[in-house]
DNA sequence: CATTGTGAACTTATTCACAGCC
DNA sequence: GGCTGTGAATAAGTTCACAATG
């Protein structure tokens, strides 16, 4: 059901800020929760005020993409989860395929909150001889020298790179020719993809550096 | 401003945005994966060149917190990775406590990009009788009602969250009442936390989200 | 002479403030 | 009255460009 009405505005993405997309998935899932919690409406000034954002933040944000809000009334939740997710484009599922079955890549096959959003794991490589043809959490393991064939037969579109950094480019390299359109990258280097393919890179131990920075500097710098 | 006298200028850190301290973070990695090349010194247009930014931008980035680099010849990268390191707070340990051993937390129990970057997980927390006292990756988990104990007994300045999102909260309120001064959070709600306490959301689907979105439109929108 | 550090110019992002609507 | 959407005002962040430097 690819949106034919006019009336919820498919606008020109135009350029949109990556900040702003990073806040449309707050955005989304803080809407879920007030769903969760029975809640029919929210405006912008009590979504901000969840989010640490001013209300008129969130509404320039949503400005981007199209009038989701109704004056007076404030956004129907539900109305503004289906629109936040077609912009996101996780109103269907997307087939995704993890490289590396290490300690991180067991905890992403294991991982809930995937699903929860539309992911499906259908596949997983790795190189060790005593874990492939086995499955883990349903997901069956191949040879990683079968990824390019698994990648086509399984459609995958998305690939989860949990390989050591050495071996994280080399990966990359292979998905792509496989065809995926995006990596999530969490091994600690600098990925080099061409850019039809999108990738976002997670690094824990950065990200815990984000902290300390201020910890030791015991000033807030706020995120998520 | 205030002019002491430093060989190795300590600068007021006075108000410095988080994408900067997200950037030192990737510089440190860069430089670090430079130096284990055998490269002894580096420039801001390689640095940049190799993430994405202009050399301006280093120079502008690494300039908030002194002055680092030796014109005519660029930055020795050993020294800026002690500079930078003992910006972020990681010129030293960290005691860390991991909360919730689940699927991700038994993999954060044994991800070593952590303890590289100088971080110590020295306990862990769960409710599940059957795994309190075992260890994992050679550390103790304890019943979670022993935390305020355990954080004041190890000294644990940083905790990890990775319990279900409805007990997200609650834990953050008993690490915060233990005493530990950040949290880096990776269940998918928004913490609240006072201000003298430093946090930052890991959310893995949200990640996705991102990949998704500029795959969905087809447009380069570049992070780490 | 390659490279830093930095004020000035420019660009992008956020907030303000208010018209229009429910 | 409460709320959105948005142009105008403000603030923040980035790039330019060049004097200073080993």
């Amino acid at each position: 059901m690819s949106s034919s009405k006019p009336s919820s505005s498919r606008q020109d993405p135009g350029s949109v800020p990556a900040a702003v997309v990073n806040r449309l998935s707050m955005y989304l899932r803080e809407l879920q929760h007030l769903l969760a919690d029975g809640q029919e409406t929210t405006s912008s000034s009590q979504l901000g005020h969840r989010l640490g954002f001013t209300d008129a933040q969130v509404r320039k944000d949503l400005a981007h993409f199209g009038h989701f809000g109704h004056p007076g009334i404030g956004y129907r939740c539900d109305e503004l989860v289906g629109a936040i997710r077609r912009i996101l484009g996780t109103d269907r599922e997307w087939r995704v395929a993890l490289v590396g079955v290490g300690n991180l890549g067991r905890a992403l096959l294991g991982y809930r909150g995937f699903h929860r959003q539309g992911f499906r794991l259908v596949a997983a490589f790795d190189t060790d001889p005593a874990m492939i043809d086995t499955k883990i959490e349903g997901v069956l393991i191949y040879d990683i020298l079968r990824l390019a064939e698994i990648v086509s037969a399984e459609q995958v579109e998305l690939g989860l790179v949990a390989v050591p950094a050495s071996d994280a480019q080399d990966v990359a390299n292979q998905l792509v020719a496989a065809g995926v359109g995006g990596i999530l990258n969490f091994a600690p280097v600098t990925l080099t993809v061409p850019s039809t393919v999108s990738k976002v890179g997670v690094d824990l131990a950065r990200e815990l550096e984000q902290v300390t920075f201020s910890v030791a500097n015991r000033l807030k710098v706020d995120e998520s």
